[in-house]
DNA sequence: CGGCATCCGGGAAGATACTG
DNA sequence: CAGTATCTTCCCGGATGCCG
C-alpha cells in the first residue's frame, strides 16, 4: 500500500527545485487556478465553486479542494452560526497567488484563439477589471461602481490610479450596472455599448469607467 | 469519427472567456510551461529539452511541441546548414509568457513545501536570477559575470539596475563560475559558500553579485 | 441541498522498445 | 538524434447514491 503511495505521488512531480515547477504541483492540476480564481473575491460554498465552473464535476472538485488544503493555498471553515455553513477560503498566501492569475490572463488574451464570446463568470469579469485597468487612462478620476450579476454584487472603486474590487452591496455607488458578466465585458472590452445591461444611476460614470481599459494587442 | 473528435477536444476545455482559462487551455497541461521555461534563453534540440527534464518521455514532448506550435507559442525550425538541425524555438509571443514563469515561480517559492535541493536545470537556475533579483540592493553596481554548466555557458550583466542573462560564450567576464546549477542556488539562496564551484577571475564580483538576492519568506 | 464516496468509460500520462 | 509504436497505469469527467 505504502510502495504505491510513493510511485503515485513520484510520478506526478516534477522533481524539480525550480520554484515554478513547484507551483505547477500546487496549483498545475487541472481546474485548480481556476478554483483559486474563484476564491479571489472571499470565501465561497462547494455549490458556489460548482455554479461557476461548470463542467467541472462533483467528485474533482472535492479532490481539487483536499489537494489546495493540504498545499496551504485553501482553508475550510465553518461560517459562525447562525449561518453555520462550510465555506472555502483562501490563505493569505493563497490570496497573494493573484498576480499569476492575472498574467496568464494578461498574456493569454494576446492569443489568436481566445474566444471572448464565451460564458464568463462574475469572479472572472472583476478579475480583468485588476487586471486591464490602465492608471494612466484613469488619471485622478475617482468613482464608485455597483455591478449585479444575479445575486452576485460586487462595488468597484477608482481612485489616485488604483482600481478596487470587493464582494458587497453596492447601496452608496454611484452608478449601478445590473446584467450578465458577458453583456459588461463586451460593453468594456468591445466597445459594444450597453445592450444587455441596465444602468440606474449616474450612467455617464460607467461610460467614463469602460475609458479605463482597452485589450492589448492581439499576437500573430 | 467527427463527433469524436468534438468530444475529445471540448472535455478539455474550459468553455471560458476568462483569459485566465484560456491560458490554461495553451500552456496550463503537463510540462507545457516547463518546456516553455526551457526555450526561454533560445531555441533548443528535442534531446536538449529531454536533458532537461528528467522525467518527461518522448511521446509527451512530442504531444506538447506539437500543441504548443498549434497554439503559437513554439516554432519548429531548422537551422541553416551546416548545422541543418531541427530545433524548437519560442514566437515572440511566447517568450512574453516569461512574467507567468516569473510569478509562479516566485509565489511557489514561499511554499512550505518547496524543496530547493531537488535537481535543477541550467535555465531554471538563469531564470530565478532574474526572479528573484533585487535592484535596491544591487544599487549602480555595474558587472559581468559567465557561469558554465557542463557545456551551457550563460553570461549574466548587471548595470542601472538590472539583471539581463544570456546564452553565449563566457570569454570577456569578469568572473566565470563552473559547477552545477544545485551549488550555485545553494551560494546564492541558501549563503552556503563557494562549495562545489571553481570560480576564475574576481572571485570578489561573484561574491558581491550574491548579495544582491534573496528568497522571500516562506509562508505559512 | 451540500459534501463526499463509489463505479465506470475514455483518454492522457508514463515507461519501454523500436525505427528512419 | 529525433521521434514513433505500444502497452500499462492513472486521472478526468459523468452518473449514481449515501448521509447529514
Amino acid at each position: 500500500m505504502k510502495l504505491e503511495k510513493i510511485t503515485n505521488e513520484s510520478r506526478r512531480r516534477y522533481d524539480d527545485a525550480c520554484g515554478t515547477a513547484h507551483g505547477l504541483e500546487l496549483i498545475g492540476e487541472r481546474w485548480a487556478l481556476l478554483i483559486v480564481r474563484e476564491l479571489m473575491f472571499g470565501p465561497r460554498r462547494f455549490g458556489d465553486l460548482r455554479a461557476s465552473l461548470p463542467g467541472l464535476s462533483a467528485n474533482v472538485l472535492t479532490q481539487r479542494l483536499e489537494g489546495l488544503e493540504a498545499a496551504g493555498v485553501v482553508v475550510k471553515r465553518r461560517l459562525p452560526p447562525p449561518a453555520s455553513v462550510q465555506v472555502y477560503d483562501l490563505t493569505d498566501w493563497g490570496r497573494e497567488a493573484e498576480p499569476v492569475i492575472s498574467e496568464l490572463g494578461r498574456w493569454a488574451a494576446r492569443s489568436p484563439g481566445h474566444d471572448p464570446t464565451l460564458p464568463l463568470s462574475p469572479v472572472s469579469m472583476m478579475l480583468s477589471f485588476r487586471t486591464m485597468f490602465d492608471p494612466r487612462k484613469a488619471g485622478k478620476s475617482r468613482m464608485t461602481l455597483g455591478f449585479r450579476f444575479g445575486f452576485e454584487t460586487f462595488v468597484v472603486t477608482v481612485a489616485d490610479g488604483e482600481l478596487g474590487v470587493r464582494r458587497m452591496e453596492a447601496d452608496g455607488a454611484e452608478v449601478i450596472v445590473v446584467g450578465s458578466p458577458e453583456s459588461v465585458a463586451a460593453a468594456v472590452y468591445v466597445g459594444a455599448g450597453m445592450e444587455g445591461l441596465e444602468i440606474s444611476g449616474r450612467a455617464e460614470v460607467f461610460e467614463q469607467f469602460v475609458d479605463f481599459f482597452e485589450l492589448p494587442p492581439k499576437a500573430g
